[in-house]
DNA sequence: CGTGGCCTTGAAGACGCTCAATTCCGGTGG
DNA sequence: CCACCGGAATTGAGCGTCTTCAAGGCCACG
C-alpha cells in the first residue's frame, strides 16, 4: 500500500547523452515512423535524458503534464491507482515506447503514474516543444492515433474481461501477452502479475500453482517461464480447472 | 443474446437536409470549437444525414470504418460486445456528440458497435474527407486529443471500479453520471443500466429496489427518477447497505 | 386477448477476496 | 561467518458478493 514518495517537482537525475544517441532512439521509437532524418534530429535536439533507479516515479498521478516521456533503456510500468490504493498496471514500456501520448496535448493532470521497474533512462521533451513538433509533422497525428486506437481497444477489452472472464483466463491472457512481448522468460513477481490481471497476489499464486502442476509454466522467485505456450493458447481445448 | 441484424453494407436511410442545418449541427458539436464559419460550412458540405429507427445499428463491430459519425438528433449507444455476447455500454451520444473519433484515422475495424436507442439522425462524413479536413485545421487535433483524454481516463477509471467497487457503488456512479447529463428523469431500462454498470439485470433490479426503499430514487417501467441526488453523492456518509 | 419484453423475487452455489500463519530466499549488518 | 529482516511465495479456512437459474406478475402493443 505505501508508495515510495520522492521529490515531487524534480524527478530522476540528468544524464549526459549525445545528439546521435538520442536520434538513434527516436529513429526506432514507436510512433515516430515516417520522419526524415533531419526531423528526427530536430526532435532529438529537444530531448534530454534522465535516469531513474528501481522504484522511482517518472511521473505521478494528478500532477500536470510537463513532458513527453520516451523510454530509452530499462523498463517502466504505467499504472492507475485508486483512492483506496488499488493499483492496476496498464503498460510495461521498454526502449522506444512512449509513456504518455495524450498528456502533452492537454497538459492536464491524469490518472496515470509511471514507475521505473529497473535502472532506467527516459527521454524528456517539454510538452509544448513536443506538441509544436507534432503540428509541423502531421504524419505523427496518424501514428499517434494508431497507437491510441490500440490503447483504447485494449482498455475496453480488459473491461469486458473483468466482467465476464475468470481470474484464470485473465491471467493466461496476461501471460500470453508478456510472452509475445518479452519472450518465454518473464521476470515479474506474482504481485506484479496480479496488478496486470486485476486480482490479488494470493489468487495469482494459486492459479500459477495450478498451471505449474499442469506443466505449462515453471516459476521461481520473481520469474515465470512459459514451457508450453500452446496449452495456454487453446484454453477451450484444455480444461485448466482439472 | 440475439442482436438485431440488418443489412451490413448500407445502414440507415438517407435524409434530405440543408447545408445550413448541417452547419448548425457542427457549430455546436463536441470537438469542433474554434473553427471559423467558413470552415464549418466546408465541413457541413462533406456531410450527409441518415436516419435510424430504434434498435438499428449505425455501425458494427469488426467492420472497417468508412465514415466519421456525429449524432444530429436522437440517442445512440456505443458499446463493446464480447464473443460470448456480453455487452458493455461505453457511451450514450446525443446531438453534437461524435460516435467514432479514432476509427476514421486508421480505418481499421474496432471493437465498438453503435445502435440507435430512439428514432435518430446521424451525420456521415467519408473518413478520408474527415481526416483531410482535420489535417487542414490542426486545432481540431487538440480538440480530439482532449476528448480522447477523457475517454481513456473514463475507461481506466471504470477498470479500477470493476475490480474494487461493488455493484452498488458502480450503479450509483452510473446514475450520477446520467443525472449530470440527462437530468433527474432517466429513461433507461434496468437492462440498459446493467450494461452501463457492468453487471446483470437481476443485480441491478435488486440494487435499485434498495435505493427505492431508501427514498433516493423512484422507478417505473423503463424509467428511473432520482429524488435525492445528495444521498447518492455522499455514499460514505449514507450507509446504503442498511 | 395473446405474446413478448420488462420487472420482481427466491434460493443455491461459485468464485475470489480477506485474513492468517508459515516457509523460503536474498541482502545487510554486526 | 552468522544472525536478522523484509519481501516474496505458499497454503488453509471462512465468508461475502454476485451470478445463475427459476418462476411469476405486470404492462404495452399488435
Amino acid at each position: 500500500m505505501p508508495v515510495s514518495r520522492l521529490t515531487a517537482d524534480k524527478k530522476g537525475e540528468p544524464v549526459e547523452s549525445t545528439l546521435e544517441a538520442r536520434a538513434e532512439l527516436f529513429q526506432d521509437a514507436m510512433g515516430f515512423g515516417g520522419l526524415g532524418r533531419d526531423q528526427i534530429e530536430k526532435l532529438a535536439a529537444l530531448a534530454t535524458l534522465r535516469r531513474f533507479s528501481k522504484g522511482e516515479m517518472v511521473f505521478e498521478q494528478d500532477q500536470p503534464c510537463q513532458y513527453f516521456h520516451l523510454v530509452a533503456t530499462g523498463l517502466v510500468k504505467v499504472y492507475i491507482c485508486s483512492s483506496s490504493g488499488y493499483r492496476m498496471t496498464y503498460l510495461l514500456a521498454r526502449r522506444g515506447e512512449p509513456l504518455n501520448l495524450i498528456g502533452p496535448f492537454t497538459g492536464d493532470p491524469r490518472f496515470l503514474c509511471a514507475e521505473a521497474m529497473q535502472e532506467t533512462q527516459v527521454a524528456h521533451i517539454p510538452r509544448h516543444d513536443f506538441v509544436g513538433f507534432v503540428a509541423q509533422n502531421p504524419i505523427l497525428f496518424n501514428n499517434i492515433m494508431a497507437i491510441l486506437s490500440k490503447a483504447v481497444d485494449s482498455a475496453n477489452s480488459r473491461l469486458i474481461d473483468m466482467v465476464e472472464k475468470r481470474v484464470e483466463e485473465r491471467l493466461i491472457r496476461v501471460l500470453l501477452t508478456l510472452l509475445d512481448k518479452f519472450g518465454a522468460e518473464i521476470r515479474l513477481t506474482s504481485s506484479e502479475l496480479a496488478e496486470l490481471a486485476g486480482t490479488t497476489v494470493e489468487t495469482t499464486l494459486r492459479t500459477m500453482a495450478r498451471l505449474r502442476s499442469l506443466g505449462i509454466i515453471e516459476s521461481e522467485r520473481g520469474q515465470v517461464k512459459i514451457i508450453r505456450p500452446a496449452s495456454l493458447k487453446n484454453p477451450e481445448r484444455l480444461p485448466l480447472w482439472v
